[in-house]
DNA sequence: TATGAATGAGTCTTCATTCAT
DNA sequence: AATGAATGAAGACTCATTCAT
């Protein structure tokens, strides 16, 4: 219904500004305490320009969560070498995940919406599949070539992938007071280090808490 | 104005009833999305008895948030032996926690609501402080025991809070299918392994991540 | 400042587009319905140009209206007999107007639109006081000419008018099931009855409905 | 969703007087120029308190339609003698709806609304064709009594009501200056002519018009 | 002439909270 | 304690119209 097509150049420009305003206000206020109006004010627009370059607040909240997504994912993969073992590339995945999060402040922001809204929980679930879908296949990879003990890929993933994101929001919210490189590489040990370890353990079956 | 004490027994019930209607609706909807309304129509009472109760919808939440973690500590506690050494002791809560959280799956959508509220901010803040504080205080002593190397007890502190809760919401959601016996028990062997098998380590001031 | 003058040829043209345009989309919408941005669309122009042709979405509906009115009497002095009776040619134009109206469905639509503007309401206005004073004027003849019995000549045209667009009407929701040219005729005996029939009778002083 | 229960009786007349400031307000503007926001405060109430009544503006125009399209066929209703014929009821009914037409101005402001929505148009539609049905009805009885001439009684039908709404719009417009009284017993003439006068005519299937 | 972009007043609707009884 | 009714601030979105090029 409502037209949004990019033909000129500063067309692009002006989507970006609203983004830019977007993503800060989100990150400040979180997302649906920003008004429209309030966006639109900050990248100093009318507010029915809004809807020009988009047809809702959601859909701008989409694209800011995609793009954020992308980057996140563009930085892993630049980290990850091709060649190594696919321990060693989780290892390099997740320390490159956490420069990021430290990196980029909104990313969190964005993160906190309230599931509530469907098309929302979509767009969130969608991303954090994504993720969740290449360390799974690490993982896999790395219990085929022995690195890992079997069992559940999953509980793996889920280990990696909290261990990121906590570690991250703790430095962020300033618990954790470590420079971020020595933060990334402790990460990426306790990350190798967990996946490894086990190995070695004959637990899972064990005993209770022994 | 509106006063809210609970002389009566009675009071006291509809009260309870009350905070159930909306611990239950904010689990199927999150907070946001569930009206004063319609926490007062499942309850089986007219919108206007709310504010007897309670001075605003806030104060509802509040209640229920600290309601919980208290329970959630209570269980911790519980499954603590007063005589183990810390480490043990950091693995029974954790375990204690996961099955916390499995079986109370109104947990999370608590935690879900948006922190944009200064007020909501306040609650949820304070409930995981005191959390992270009690680990905190755990891991130091172990720090002091020796069981656990020295260095910021913070980033153990936060590894250990996302572990558990991120093995607990994978499961919740489905992702680890596994009894809810087997995962307590594989996270707390992954955190203890995670806290004492960086004990043997060289590593932090180490090489990058080669 | 917009002036829409129509120097070439090519902007006749082109309004014409966005007339017809504009006629399409009043018929299956409705005025308020529809956006001068699907006028343009369908006219397959930008928007803006829109303003360079009509200063309003009104002065839009106004031409529309004003053309077909003016096609409407066209037809209708087409088929009246300049030699005839006043009845006959009453007859005659009654017909062809059911005619018009049968194969104008954009007719209808056009005299949909709420009353409530007052510029809007004036066009309508006008144009169906032309049609009226038409049909006023001829009754008057007919009366002048003993063909019509005395009194309120604006009753028997209101009946006129009434006829022919309800006859119309019906017809074009599908109610009437007829050919067209059955209906035009049996309108035309209808009118004419209506008309000289209340000649021979004494009552309008006359008994209450007996 | 949003609740409407008539629970006091003065919850009821506040329902009134909601419904009697939009009567007058849509008389005078029509349907949508009148803003909500003028209802309310038309009614002395605060503009949320509509959303207490009415799910929609549109609900409260439904309503609106319906009790003055049942007032109207209440009025017909008692004007029909049961013992008359079919002819002679028609008549009855006709005049009565003249006279109520001129009695209620909004009656002609409710039909004014756009039919482009399609909640609108159907309120309307199905206000119309209960009309249409009982009119019909009434003409094939008198057809079956062979006082009104076979054929398409939807034609007659067709005819009957727009002579009704075409006087009386007139008459409301100020076209026809006649005493109301008189009006209603020229119209009923007029109808009655018009069904039985073709009863003694050849025409339909003879030549156009001639 | 023609276009894409920009404006901003206007509207419905939601909902936490308050009030009279 | 309890209820139904009332309040009003707020916010997303629409769209005719205008503007710079």
């Amino acid at each position: 219904m409502t037209e949004s097509r990019l033909h000129t150049e500063h067309g692009i420009e002006r989507k970006q500004q609203l983004v830019a305003a977007a993503e800060a206000l989100f990150t400040e206020r979180g997302y649906s305490a920003t008004r429209i109006s309030d966006i639109c004010a900050r990248a100093g627009v009318a507010k029915g320009l809004f809807y020009w370059y988009f047809p809702t607040k959601e859909s701008l909240f989409a694209e800011l969560v995609r793009s954020m997504r992308q980057s996140l994912r563009r930085a892993q993969a630049a980290a990850m070498d091709a060649t190594a073992d696919p321990v060693t590339r989780i290892r390099q995945g997740s320390e490159a995940s956490v420069r990021f999060m430290a990196e980029h402040q909104s990313y969190f922001a964005l993160l906190d919406v309230e599931r509530a809204d469907d098309a929302i929980a979509g767009v969130l679930q969608e991303g954090s599949d994504v993720y969740a879908a290449d360390v799974h296949r690490l993982v896999r990879d790395a219990q085929e070539a022995g690195l890992v003990p079997d069992g559940e890929p999953a509980f793996y993933t889920a280990g990696i992938l909290g261990a990121v994101s906590s570690f991250s929001h703790a430095h962020r919210r300033g618990h954790i007071r470590m420079p971020i490189d020595d933060l990334a590489r402790m990460v990426g040990d306790w990350v190798t280090q967990a996946l490894t370890a086990r190995a070695q353990r004959p637990s899972p079956p064990g005993g209770p808490s022994r």
